[in-house]
RNA sequence: GGUCCCGUGGUGAAGUUGGAGUUCACGCCGGCCUGUCAAGCCGGAGGUCGCGGGUUCGAGUCCCGUCGGGACCGCCA
């Protein structure tokens, strides 16, 4: 703070202490709030983005809420039982002062504090540049800045190279919806804005950088969430000449360097976990390890069951809600219930069995008759279940009861976002193929085309595809996925053994992804890396549950902008120049 | 593409069984006020109940559509 001062002012309005009493300062900011007692005395609280002083004013100025001012005058020592101890500038404040009207401003939308967190966020983002005002976002936005540092920093340290990379680029219609960008000088054709640098980054290992980074935008055309954007930053790596554990210490640094800065806390080292554990134990690939409710194998229970629902189910395994812990939801009634089991419908699964456990350690259900006696012991015995509880159970293929599970574990038990350690994770051994496709018959790839199989399974790729692992891997922090990366295929040959499973010919492979793989035949390294979203970490650290309370000028889930209209029509000249024609809107 | 929730002065809310644009808090404007601190007291202004249609003697309230916002599913290699 202490280089902030400039002509107009010599301090920032949050620093001023008793070890300033007696100077004569000038600050400059908003007026955030005037508290008048008649002609004679009218305390001014000005603000800036390092906080508010009180200004102690002895005539009449017409200064209203948010004009910009500068105010002069002498730091003194609060009277005698007046200090203000919510206010770090609570014990001082500026006497004798001198006002001057730098800008007149209209009255906000919507009060410039904390009462702003409960106003429409439309309106809010209708008037960003009101709401950026504010302490809260305030911290978020250097939160932000301190974190991009703090990486920064560490993937300089780790000999990272920061190499830019183009945003008009040629369309790869894999993977996510692409921006299009059309071209003036080849009307008919399109540029793509980047989902992410993957080709480029993996292009410049071969072309011997050895460590690339960049904090990158990445832009993908896909329906919004509270943790997706059109465009979002990612921290994007690359490192050639080595392993997965090389990739996952460095990007590893990277996170804990950021951590660091924005916490002030160092993170322990981070642990890692199977895909495959991920799922069994969390029916999820981005487990929240904050809380417990881990999914119970229950299959064999049920091997001999009457109870056909249960009776050729692939896989079954259950939920324990403690009513210790969940005394709310323990004792969830029939329309909570029936809400619950529209959930687990709507997620995929066949149905959803609830057991409530009696005080005779019997079930209370809907399906209790159907379930012996031996059977309701071997339950309570496995979930360590005790009267009051609830238990949810799924019977259906194995990645289905996973799954649901998962999410219903999730919707049930995890806590706020600001709430409870940090756990990061890494997700390692991410199966190399997810399912067939079903027009092909074929794998579809888990992570991307580019992944290098595990080395142990290779004998696999033959004989059991969808066994095979991948060496990819993801991290993860309380539940959030923040990024994801892979040790890349080199080998050509490699190359072409895994297009050959996911049914890509030769001919094929080289017309949709051969400007990529030529490269590979000039001496590629072993090499492989990782990207992890900015705006995602930046909002857990912040405390914030959506990445738009991290981001400066947000979209609408809707994708559009409230302050600038975006998107809008363009005049018809600006289209033809570029060759397009509009259609009319589709009708029903 | 789908499911659910929301939309009432500038802001946040309440609005009962369908019965007058009614209410509360903050803000705003004017006045008073010499130690307050999201000051206090007095007075005032401010509305296309998102928009369109329907039912009804009568709609903020019920129905349909639409626009906008949010959460989620699909999607995000």
């Amino acid at each position: 703070m202490t280089n902030s001062a400039t002509s107009l002012r010599t301090h920032l309005c949050g620093e001023l202490r008793t070890t300033h009493i007696g100077s004569t300062v000038s600050v400059c900011g908003w007026l955030a709030r005037r508290r008048e007692h008649g002609e004679h005395l009218a305390f001014f609280d000005i603000r800036d983005h390092s906080g508010v002083i009180q200004c102690v004013v002895d005539r009449t100025v017409d200064v209203r809420s948010e004009y910009v001012v500068r105010i002069t005058g002498v730091v003194r020592q609060r009277p005698e039982g007046t200090a203000n101890d919510t206010l770090p500038t609570g014990e001082v404040e500026i006497g004798d002062c001198q006002v001057e009207v730098l800008n007149i401003a209209e009255p906000p939308p919507f009060p410039v504090d904390s009462r702003a967190d409960d106003v429409d966020e439309n309106v809010r983002l209708r008037h960003r540049y009101i709401d950026i005002r504010r302490e809260r976002m305030q911290r978020n936005v250097r939160l932000r800045a301190k974190v991009n540092s703090a990486i920064r920093r560490a993937m300089e340290e780790q000999a990272f190279v920061e190499v830019e990379t183009p945003f008009l680029m040629p369309s790869t219609p894999e993977g996510a919806r692409e921006f299009l960008v059309p071209s003036r000088k080849e009307p008919g054709s399109f540029y793509a804005l980047p989902q992410s640098p993957q080709l480029w980054k993996q292009l410049l290992m071969v072309a011997g950088v050895d460590r690339y980074y960049q904090i990158a935008r990445c832009l993908r055309d896909e329906d919004l969430r509270a943790d997706r954007q059109y465009e979002f930053m990612q921290l994007d790596a690359e490192m050639s000449f080595v392993t997965q554990p090389d990739v996952l210490a460095a990007i590893g640094r990277a996170v804990t360097a950021a951590a660091k800065a924005a916490t002030g806390e160092d993170i322990p080292p981070i642990e890692q976990i199977t895909w495959r554990e991920a799922m069994e134990r969390f029916g999820v690939d981005k487990p929240d390890l904050r809380f417990g409710m881990e999914l119970v194998e229950l299959t064999d229970v049920f091997a001999k069951t009457e109870f056909k629902a249960f009776a050729s189910a692939a896989a079954i395994k259950g939920i324990r809600v403690d009513a210790a812990t969940y005394p709310e939801q323990a004792a969830w009634g029939r329309g909570r219930l029936d809400a619950i089991t529209d959930r687990a419908k709507q997620l995929g699964a066949k149905g959803l069995v609830w057991l409530k456990v009696a005080a005779d350690g019997s079930f209370e259900s809907p399906v209790a008759k159907f379930i012996s006696a031996p059977e309701t012991a071997e339950i309570i015995g496995r979930f360590g279940a005790v009267a009051g509880d609830m238990i949810l159970i799924v019977a259906d293929e194995w990645s289905t009861t996973c799954e649901v599970l998962g999410q219903l574990r999730n919707d049930i038990g995890r806590p706020p976002v600001h709430e409870g350690p940090y756990r990061y994770v890494w997700v390692v051994e991410f199966p190399l193929f997810v399912g067939l496709d079903p027009t092909t018959g074929k794998p579809r790839p888990g992570h991307h085309p580019f992944c290098h199989p595990h080395p142990d399974d290779l004998a696999l790729l033959d004989t059991d595809p969808l066994r095979v692992r991948a060496l990819a891997y993801d991290l993860v922090l309380n539940g959030w996925e923040l990024g994801s990366g892979s040790i890349r295929i080199h080998d050509p040959a490699m190359q072409r053994t895994v297009f050959n499973k996911l049914g890509i010919s030769d001919e094929e492979a080289d017309r949709r992804f051969g400007f990529f793989l030529q490269p590979f035949r000039y001496g590629a390294p072993p090499h492989g890396g990782f990207a992890f979203g900015i705006d995602r970490l930046t909002a857990i650290l912040a405390g914030e549950e959506n990445i738009r309370e991290v981001i400066a000028f947000p979209k609408t889930q809707s994708g559009l902008d409230p302050m600038t209209n975006a998107p809008t029509k363009v005049d018809p000249a600006q289209l033809a120049e570029l060759g397009i024609r509009v259609l009319p809107p589709a009708t029903k």
